[in-house]
DNA sequence: ATGATAAATTGCAGTTACTGCAATTTATCG
DNA sequence: CGATAAATTGCAGTAACTGCAATTTATCAT
């Protein structure tokens, strides 16, 4: 095992652009627009060449939205299983919520990047692509939840695929809270969404008996 | 109006080179895949100039997947509005089946081009953006056929914000449909996703009544 | 058929994102 | 302080894509 015990200067100083990086690329989409930026915009104003930008940044994406870790909050996640509430799409909102637009850093970037992002069609799309990483894990998280409160008749196979599904349904359900939250009233977040999915998918689905789990 | 009588041979022509250009597009993904598949290499097998090729086909991807009219197909969407069947997902699957991987060519190429899609991930990723042009239509198409069967007591903006919903919720049921039938069985095509989503969204949503329509 | 006209094809030069490699700077550590 | 390894950088190159000006090619009136 490799010791991180000490910053050391050379990490910290490492941090520090990677920061700069990431604040001017957000900078200068919010005064140019996404289009209008170029990677070498954002070296000039970050003070490095273009080789190191992509050193710490794989795309320009990145540097915009952020190298954002691919992976879930532990805690939120085992908070998220022990839960009891009913409300598993609030559960899964929320556990989504932390790593989304925000990164490990400071608070006024993130909130920048939110802006960027939910203004941007472009970035919003990238955004949610990004996230895909994420769908993985998110799969294993559910059918662990989902196990929990199934019944006992249910096979596991039928579980996964179920996890799977509602996995892939998240990215539509993200990307219409984004859109609703910001065309017409900014007001509420996403307040609404779980009585809208409900009414919508009663139409959607032929039946959708209430108490019975189908057993084809 | 413009007439647009004799098809001309100029048309012709152009048709003939489009239809070249895709074909040797995907005849390359094939063979090399779609990462070491490059734009003068398909130029090269085109028998066009790279320009040209941006003439015909905005995007490299565009070449591979099909220019794919962005709009659904007229007739369908008149049966499915016209249709009583309960069954929506269904119907709005067959809506997007007719022009997902087909153009309004021939059929190997369409049969080719669903192969290379379903099997490339970074495709499917790109097809399924692709669509994403058609969901205005299809959030239209949905409201109308939903405000058929929305009881009288739902205020039409909801009908609305439903529609939405679900158009955004499609692609991701899209993606998980492919990536089943893909791995494990090839089998079946579709079946069964119904029941899925069924179960999944009763565990998905809070209490999911079966006979309200919720009045907050 | 013939030449004028307009459209399509092409070449060429340029921009932008991104990569590999070799040289140089810089932090770290004995 | 000097050796070592890591980080930064420059440079050259690839690949997608665009604009513009020149050239080819289909079309159409004569």
């Amino acid at each position: 095992m490799t010791d991180q015990r000490e910053p050391g200067l050379r990490q910290r100083k490492q941090a520090a652009t990677a920061l700069t990086i990431e604040r001017s690329a957000v900078g200068l989409v919010q005064e140019h627009g996404f289009q209008a930026v170029t990677v070498d915009m954002i070296c000039a104003a970050s003070g490095v060449s273009q080789r190191t930008f992509f050193n710490y940044f794989k795309t320009k994406d990145q540097a915009i939205l952020g190298a954002g870790p691919g992976r879930l909050d532990e805690r939120r996640v085992r908070e998220f299983l022990a839960s009891d509430s009913p409300d598993l799409l609030a559960g899964i909102l929320d556990l989504l919520a932390t790593l989304a637009p925000v990164g490990t850093e400071d608070r006024a970037l993130a909130a920048d990047r939110m802006g960027i992002i939910s203004r941007t069609p472009a970035l919003m799309q990238k955004e949610i692509e990004r996230l895909s990483d994420v769908y993985e894990e998110l799969k294993e998280v559910l059918y662990l939840r989902l196990r929990r409160s199934a019944p006992a008749n249910e096979p596991p196979e039928e579980t996964r695929a179920q996890s799977a599904l509602i996995a892939h349904l998240i990215p539509g359900i993200l990307r219409f809270t984004l859109e609703q939250q910001n065309s017409g009233n900014p007001g509420h977040p996403h307040a609404g969404t779980e009585q809208l999915l409900a009414g919508a998918l009663q139409k959607l689905l032929p039946a959708a008996p209430a108490g019975e789990t189908a057993a084809t």
